[in-house]
DNA sequence: ATCGTATGTCTTTTT
DNA sequence: GACATACGAT
């Protein structure tokens, strides 16, 4: 079955290919093993990562595909580039052709470029984060009259993220799925969302993968052209999948089988995000004859370590079950110490590294794996005090601060003057004296005539809708867009940021303002057009921005990391610190209140991987008391230290109170989070500041119409009404009563009884009887 | 239109 | 406790 290749194919020392010469048996089975399905359960630490790009290696050496005949998909982006590291340390450039390894997030949005025509999009669409996605939902919310307490838009947020996970169009919802928001009314929000994405040509992350999965089912020959693009297709983390992905999967690799996927369930620990361990637990009855490698020698961690983990896991029900070994030499148990409350513990947590590095040990290798991101603060606090190099990793992303979200905007707009949401975010941003007033006239006539916030802004520009102040400053920013986009054809895209935030008057703002975050603004103002110099294109650029950049940037000197366990998945440090290890907190207490069994497992595998990140030392914490959202309280040790086999942990107290205070406080527990889990009493509240915005459909948003200068800007009036005719008597809500004395296109010019001659829009009028 | 204060909400985890 | 929003005061 296994087509083991003659090894001398490639004529290296002894006949073993220099790129598995250094792996063990299982190993090298998963790399030589390259036609048909391959199932690949690997443990934490048994050199995975080691196969799986030895597999490429082996592919490309062996002429079997072209680096670009090559799928191959990982979960993070960081695993993405350290793939293409490894891969190009084996084969040298030949990775830089490599153009589908990736996240399935990116890969999907590399592929929609080429067929957004198929699904009504424009191939410069835009990514929307979550913060656009929540103002848009927020504002149909509105639109619609639905008590926002009642029905917030998280909710529906959530709702839309987990059908998309699934693979499920509005289309396809089930009345009890349609029943999941507002009595019934599900699917209708699922499809106005979706109808204003298109309007806006923008799609969110979901999308990415549900547009491409729709492609591939109604149209078979972009499917065909993929499936034989893919010659092998090789996945990492497969355990993390979820529905869309799988389909997606089970589709490109129909065609050939040669589909390869890695993974652990004992890893798996994002199914709050979709993902479903069966995926991984079928893929032997999706593809049949599926050879099944399994990694079992760990290479990482000590012997003690390796035993606490797997004793933890143990607990858990459902498994595949793979006995971790390895020929490490003993190490130390992994120590649990108790603490009085949140700062002892970081103060402990303080000393314990500095003796580390003390006795020699790099910051590099040291990291504190939390459970969630608040836990970070403690330890932020006290390294500030004592002088500890460390960074976060995660939290406030770079691109999620304000100052690059106004930045982008304004390149958004430029790029994509349909974007309503990127120009709503930057109309008055640096303040130019716009507001709410003028929004809700630009949105009345947006609504009006099914046009762009953009475009109909224009039009109201030339009018007298709006006082002179507002009309000359609105002219003047649309002004300036167009100067953008013409020079946006000429200039490198970090140009452009430059010169943007300079013409804008955002630099000028911040320079004014003495506070003390604005001096790290401009900073990162500065190092987001540095980091856009490699773009060439705006789009790349765009993209890139919403679905690959992180903020791991240039790092002088050692550092400590801390992190979530989430984010710590598939690295390894010598030092591992887990504070944090109390009922409540880890488990989080949503799992313990939502999700019964399942949901514990996860938080167990959770704490499976968390222990295996450790190479030679791991110290858990627990903290008998500690705040929460500013509120004291007690807590006791996870169930999760009792768990770790006995042998193979060293306890120890070191309480400042004395032991029995601590025990008191802890065996007498107050649910910390019960004023949680209250709901909120739901007010009605409909008037929203001019929210009343109608859904513009089917407004066909071609960009770059705004660009061409000298344009009259009535080319942009859709529709001018047909029922006012010179002559006719009207009513204007700031003007009053008036008489049409002429019309050109969707403006007319109307004499008012008491305000004179103006010139005015034909929606803000109403016929008087 | 903008600023300041009061009020209510929120905390997993990520692309 | 921190933050966003809502509302009232300048």
């Amino acid at each position: 079955m296994s087509d083991i290749v003659p090894i001398s194919e490639t004529g290296e020392n002894g006949g073993i290919p220099p790129y598995a010469a250094r792996l063990n048996p299982p190993q090298r089975q998963a790399v030589l093993t390259t036609e048909g399905p391959v199932l690949m359960l690997a443990g934490a630490g048994t050199g995975k990562t080691a196969a799986l790009t030895a597999r490429l290696a082996h592919l490309i050496a062996t002429r079997r595909a072209w680096p670009s005949e090559i799928l191959c998909v990982t979960f993070t982006n960081k695993a993405a580039r350290e793939m293409r590291e490894r891969v190009a340390r084996h084969i040298g450039d030949a990775v830089e052709g490599m153009p589908w390894l990736g996240t399935f997030h990116s890969i999907g949005a590399r592929m929609l470029r080429r067929h957004a025509e198929l699904v009504g999009l424009q191939s410069n669409y835009t990514i929307i984060d979550t913060d656009d996605q929540l103002r848009l939902l927020k504002q149909m919310i509105q639109q619609e009259e639905l008590d926002e307490k009642r029905w917030p838009a998280r909710q529906l947020a959530g709702l839309i993220d987990r059908w998309k996970n699934r693979g499920l169009n509005p289309g396809d919802l089930d009345a009890a799925e349609n029943e999941a928001y507002a009595n019934g009314q599900g699917a209708k929000f699922y499809k106005l969302y979706q109808e204003r994405l298109k309007t806006l040509n923008a799609c969110d992350f979901g999308d990415l993968l549900l547009h491409m999965l729709n492609i591939f089912r109604q149209h078979r020959d972009v499917l065909e052209q993929y499936q034989k693009r893919y010659k092998y297709i090789l996945v990492d983390e497969y355990q993390d999948t979820n529905q869309v992905q799988y389909l997606w999967l089970r589709l490109l690799a129909q065609d050939r089988k040669n589909i390869c996927v890695v993974g652990d369930d004992d890893q798996s620990i994002y199914s709050w995000r979709g993902a479903e361990v069966a995926n991984i637990l079928k893929f032997e009855k999706d593809f049949p004859g599926a050879a099944v490698i399994k990694l079992e020698q760990n290479y990482r961690s000590t012997p003690q370590i390796l035993a606490a983990a797997s004793g933890l896991i143990d607990a858990n029900s459902e498994r595949l079950g793979k006995t971790l070994w390895t020929e490490l030499p003993a190490g130390e148990r992994v120590r649990v110490i108790g603490v009085w409350d949140g700062p002892e513990e970081a103060r402990r947590v303080g000393e314990e590294i500095e003796r580390l590095e003390s006795e020699g040990a790099s910051l590099d290798e040291v990291a504190i794996l939390v459970r969630a991101q608040y836990q970070t603060r403690e330890f932020e606090d006290r390294f500030i005090q004592i002088g500890l190099n460390y960074r976060i990793v995660g939290g406030f992303r770079f691109y999620e601060r304000a100052e690059i979200r106004d930045a982008l905007a304004y390149l958004r707009v430029i790029e994509q003057p349909a974007d309503d949401l990127a120009f709503e975010r930057i109309y008055n941003q640096p303040k130019r004296g716009l507001g709410a007033k003028t929004l809700e006239a630009m949105r009345r006539h947006a609504r009006r005539t099914q046009t762009p916030l953009a475009a109909a802004s224009l039009d109201l520009a030339d009018s007298d809708e709006l006082p002179a102040r507002a009309r000359n400053t609105l002219t003047g920013l649309l002004a300036q867009f167009v100067h953008w986009r013409q020079q946006s054809e000429k200039v490198t895209p970090s140009e452009l940021l430059r010169m943007v935030i300079a013409e804008s008057g955002y630099e000028d703002m911040l320079q004014k303002d003495r506070s003390a975050e604005s001096a790290g603004r401009l900073e990162n103002l500065s190092e987001l057009a540095r980091a856009m110099e490699e773009y060439e294109s705006l789009t790349d650029f765009l993209e890139h921005v919403s679905l690959v950049m992180d903020n791991d940037r240039a790092d002088d000197g050692e550092k400590l990391t801390i992190m979530t366990m989430h984010a710590a998945k598939g690295l390894e440090f010598d030092h591992v610190f887990l504070p944090g290890w109390e009922e409540g907190v880890f488990p989080s207490q949503r799992a313990l209140d939502e999700g019964g069994l399942a949901s514990l497992e996860e938080e167990r595998r959770l704490a499976y991987v968390a222990i295996t990140r450790a190479k030679r030392r791991c110290t858990i914490f627990h903290a008998a008391n500690r705040r929460i959202y500013g509120q004291w309280t007690s807590s006791i040790p996870s169930r999760f230290i009792d768990e770790l086999p006995e042998e193979t942990i060293e306890r120890e107290t070191t309480m400042t109170g004395g032991a029995s205070l601590w025990r008191a406080n802890w065996t007498e527990t107050e649910d910390p989070f019960a004023h949680v889990a209250r709901d909120a009493p739901g007010r009605a509240d409909k008037r929203g500041p001019g929210w009343q915005r109608a859904l513009s459909t089917g407004y066909d948003a071609t960009p770059k119409r705004l660009a061409e200068p000298g344009r009259s800007a009535a080319s942009f009036a859709a529709k001018p009404r047909t029922d006012i005719a010179i002559g006719a008597r009207v009513f204007h809500d700031k003007f009053g009563y008036g008489t049409v004395t002429d019309q050109e296109g969707n403006k007319l010019i109307i004499e008012f009884e008491k305000a004179g001659e103006k010139r005015v829009l034909d929606s803000f009028v109403k016929l008087a009887d």
